[in-house]
DNA sequence: CTAGAGGCCTGCCCGC
DNA sequence: TGCGGGCAGGCCTCTA
């Protein structure tokens, strides 16, 4: 599933093959992913350069000087620049042409979205995110202070995009791992060494997901480069019953709001 | 305001 | 071998 990292290499890889380029064509085959998908509106881009390839959050915008496509890759999206004539594969939903090439989006479970933006980059998906989690935006003070009135699981409170964009599911569990927190601690004890501490190891884990991304990653001429990549480097993800790489301890997995979280119960200790 | 639950969707894995 | 059920999971939306 694409985390923010997966959203960075991939914005990285479409960028180089898109920037400078005009559109060609644009063609929609599934009328709507998560949410209907503007496919008039997506044409008025045809005949336009793409100035520049960003990201907010786990969305990725493609801009041009007259309006911007928004695409997420949900929970199985993916993207491939490759040529125009390549053979469509099931659950290809949408094609954006830029000469010879094309970036083909497929998503099986579509749960992704592809969405229009004026030029002024306003879209209501972007209305309630918090800060980047790799700028100084995102510090100490900042979640001390989102903490501090909240008595939820911190997991629950560092996957909350108005608190932070861009923590999923792996990497909360991985940096409450890193930094020996228990994923049920009520938000408001946690002491502010360790907030310091869990922003921190969030940069640390996402930046090195980045950069090892980046090494599997990086042609986007390949057909369905099956990532996989963060597997290799994983503590607490997918593993339990295993036994922890610190203390070998036997990981547990309890639910915190529907989703799996795997822990450590002796190096992630329960507060009191 | 926060908290909790439901729903979207398909592939995969398990048990029978 | 086939089939049903459960699960995964980001994120919006609804309810309390």
């Amino acid at each position: 599933m694409p985390e923010l990292p997966e959203v960075e290499v991939s914005r990285m890889g479409v960028s180089k093959h898109l920037t400078g380029k005009s559109i060609s064509n644009i063609t929609v085959r599934t009328p709507k992913l998560r949410w209907d998908i503007p496919t008039d509106q997506l044409k008025t881009l045809i005949g336009h350069h793409v100035v520049a390839v960003s990201r907010r959050a786990k969305y990725l915008i493609i801009e041009t000087d007259v309006g911007h496509i928004i695409i997420h890759l949900g929970m199985s999206g993916s993207l491939r620049v490759i040529d125009i004539d390549t053979p469509l594969k099931k659950h290809d939903h949408v094609d954006i042409a830029v000469g010879a090439k094309v970036l083909r989006l497929n998503d099986p479970r579509r749960f992704g979205a592809v969405l229009f933006s004026n030029i002024d980059g306003q879209h209501r998906v972007f209305d309630k995110l918090g800060p980047e989690p790799l700028t100084d935006a995102f510090n100490a003070l900042h979640l001390m202070h989102k903490c501090a009135k909240r008595k939820a699981a911190i997991k629950l409170v560092i996957m909350d995009n108005p608190v932070v964009v861009g923590v999923g599911n792996i990497y909360a569990n991985e940096a409450l791992f890193l930094t020996g927190i228990h994923p049920l601690t009520p938000a408001n004890q946690l002491t502010e060494s360790q907030i310091l501490q869990l922003v921190n190891t969030v940069k640390d884990v996402l930046a090195a997901a980045i950069k090892q991304g980046g090494t599997t990653l990086k042609d986007f001429s390949q057909t369905d480069g099956k990532p996989g990549y963060f597997a290799q480097s994983l503590f607490v993800y997918g593993r339990d019953g295993e036994a922890c790489m610190r203390c070998k301890s036997e990981l547990q997995t309890i639910k915190i709001g529907q989703r799996a979280s795997v822990y450590c119960p002796k190096c992630q200790p329960t507060l009191i």
